[in-house]
DNA sequence: AAAGATAGTTAGGCAACCTAACTACCCCGT
DNA sequence: ACGGGGTAGTTAGGTTGCCTAACTATCTTT
């Protein structure tokens, strides 16, 4: 265990300091990077949640990435007017939300930009030596919570 | 080199296909979080790299926080008329460009914010057990590498 | 059946980013 | 010594991703 003794809180704010340039730096990148061919990496992971929840209402949608409903609301349309993504009719027979679905066409897409390696994070990742990916890994469970990412 | 034989690069896209949702919805929250009373994690960010090496120019500073020119121009402007900054005319006998320090200000605002305990990711990261934190600060070196982070 | 809650959209705005194009200046070679 | 090519910084114009407020349509509850 590590010493959670005299100064825990001075801790988390060196912590907080240390990390918050850098997350705000990557995903600078990250955004800017996009294949131009591809999905960009937002596109990707909403259709990651999509597929992984099909049927799924936009409004849940809203909360399970943690956007406003008007946010998702304009993505969907975006990835639907793509063809990425279908809305299908009332699943329930509540006729206000709809379900959605990633299309074949969604999936494809997804499935080229997995393959593909030229990813812009890879690359980085790559470069690294396999103790600091390690330690990243150690580090995935805990970014995700801190992202408040559920199932 | 590291072995770039079949498993490796596969380790590596499902490194990267965890992390990189995680650090696009980080960061979404943390620029959304900004503290109303204070500076934004960018503002703080560049705040500080500026404190870090005085007399920095705007091209110089872009390059160092990976941004285009102008991008950096409009982020100085308005951290100049905001008050935390100052561009000091020529320190060289280069008449095209400034040098620029942070002011009293400035330094002050990012003293206050440091000793503020209320900020979004804090909260995040005390909340999570020890063990937790420790992967981070073990993960915070790779992170820093990949954001391209100098001195 | 009216009141209130919920799903989704529209409208309007803001912050952070980019590229292209411009001005002002520096330096170097002929 | 001067003209061209590079560099510092800005302006102009556009994109993306996000937000709140307000609206429509559809439940649900009383």
């Amino acid at each position: 265990m590590t010493t959670t003794l005299p100064g825990p809180a001075a801790d988390v704010s060196a912590l907080a300091d240390g990390l918050r340039p850098a997350l705000l730096r990557i995903s600078r990148q990250l955004r800017r990077e996009a294949q131009p061919l591809g999905l960009s990496p937002l596109d990707a992971t909403l259709l990651t949640a999509v597929a992984k929840r099909e049927g799924v209402g936009v409004s849940e949608l809203a909360e399970l990435e943690q956007t406003s409903r008007p946010t998702m609301s304009a993505h969907v349309k975006r990835l639907e007017a793509a063809g990425w993504l279908k809305r299908l009719p009332p699943p329930s027979n509540d006729k206000r939300r709809f379900g959605l679905v990633i299309s074949a066409s969604g999936r494809k897409a997804l499935d080229a930009v997995r393959r593909r390696r030229n990813d812009w994070l890879e690359a980085r990742l790559a470069a690294l030596d396999p103790a600091a990916r390690e330690a990243l890994r150690q580090a995935l469970g805990p970014l995700s919570r801190i992202a408040g990412e559920r199932a």
